[in-house]
DNA sequence: TCATTCAGTAAACAGCTGTTCGCCGAGTCT
DNA sequence: AGACTCGGCGAACAGCTGTTTACTGAATGA
């Protein structure tokens, strides 16, 4: 197998990883644009030459975490929109997962949201190309269902859009608010699901909107 | 009187307002956190030093630039509330005006977006504070309308809550747009209206929402 | 008119930055 | 066993960073 790991690769690949975690929790207080390589590779414990044999950027970098941090999103999505078909049921659900994953995945969360609207290009493209990609599928799974009834293609999609902004704007919420604060968290959740509340509410009232 | 300009704060005021210029334009392509004092005062053509008569930190200047982005906005959301009762003229001016405003304050907007998650937080703060306010204010303005009644304060703060983050989204899409291609405008305008209308219907039918 | 205030200066500080170079030595392939 | 690959190293490069210091000179106020 010409792909089989070898201790050598799996060597590469650690380093590799090292500096992805690295990386990751200097972001914690800055933006990427300010991450220096030196910075990084300090914090790994390796010379500052070895990190153009893992990258050509920071930005490169940036882009790999994205991957890490959305890459793995596809799955959790799919498993809220399968789910039981009472509206209200789903939207807690949505939001208890959107929460769960927030606790799981802090720093890659506040990665995204920072980086977003971010300072660094190839960065904020590769997360609106991942968001979009999260689109889609929302939208694919809102179609089949009964209240798309009504709904054309182009306008499942804002919708879907519009859930999808909604979902990176709580977890960025929840994010913001102190570990050691249950009844802002609360309250930030409740909110989330209101908000849901309402726009599903205009979802189904869609058929009969007027002038 | 003893805080007439002169011609010696006058000058203070303009040097200070330079100093703001440059650094919201060198921000077009970086974030705040790794934007640098010699930076901006090279920029501006004056000494570095010099920085420190008109702010003891970049954060600061950050902060000073989140009121400049934002304190022009309260005029612009209380004459989007104020006009006529029609609901979909409310959302085609609604979202007239805030394309308007990109295209007017492109940089700070940028800016705004940019922070709002961003590295430094005394400015991320003040962006909160700030888009609190126009939370109040916006929740403030709906409860009046017939549209709220069954509303509880708390719901139309969230309401309101909702329409702000939506008018940030929107001024952020259309912001991302190039200039060069109204058609892609006319797309994020039209997605946006669309969005107002989801929301708008679900407010209205607040009332007769199940289990 | 004379003393005071103070925005802006120039220079120096130590310390950091990204990038390039040739070299080493362990893992790999034949 | 021998040749080769290549991840990581250490040193050097020019150039940049924020901050402090003592200073100048014009606007100010008595």
């Amino acid at each position: 197998m010409s792909h089989t790991p070898g201790a050598r690769q799996a060597q590469k690949e650690q380093t590799r990883q090292a500096l992805l975690d690295a990386g990751l929790q200097l972001l914690d207080r800055q933006s990427l644009s300010s991450l220096g390589l030196r910075e990084v590779t300090r914090a790994v414990g390796v010379a500052p030459a070895a990190f153009y044999r893992h990258f050509p950027d920071m930005a490169a970098l940036g882009v790999a975490l994205v991957g890490e941090a959305l890459g793995s999103l596809h799955a959790v999505i799919r498993d809220a929109l399968a789910g039981g078909q009472d509206a209200e049921d789903l939207i807690d659900r949505t939001v208890a997962v959107t929460a769960a994953y927030v606790d799981e995945h802090r720093a890659h969360i506040r990665f995204i949201a920072r980086e977003r609207y971010g300072g660094v290009q190839p960065v904020r493209a590769a997360i609106a190309a991942e968001l979009g990609r999260f689109t889609d599928e929302v939208a694919a799974g809102l179609a089949p269902q009964p209240a798309s009834a009504g709904w054309s293609v182009a306008d499942l999609r804002v919708l879907a859009g519009l859930y999808v902004d909604h979902m990176v704007l709580t977890a960025a919420a929840i994010m913001e608010v102190p570990e050691d604060d249950p009844a802002a968290r609360e309250e930030i959740t409740r909110a989330a699901r209101l908000r849901m509340q309402i726009i599903s509410l205009g979802r189904s009232h869609w058929a009969e909107r007027g002038a």
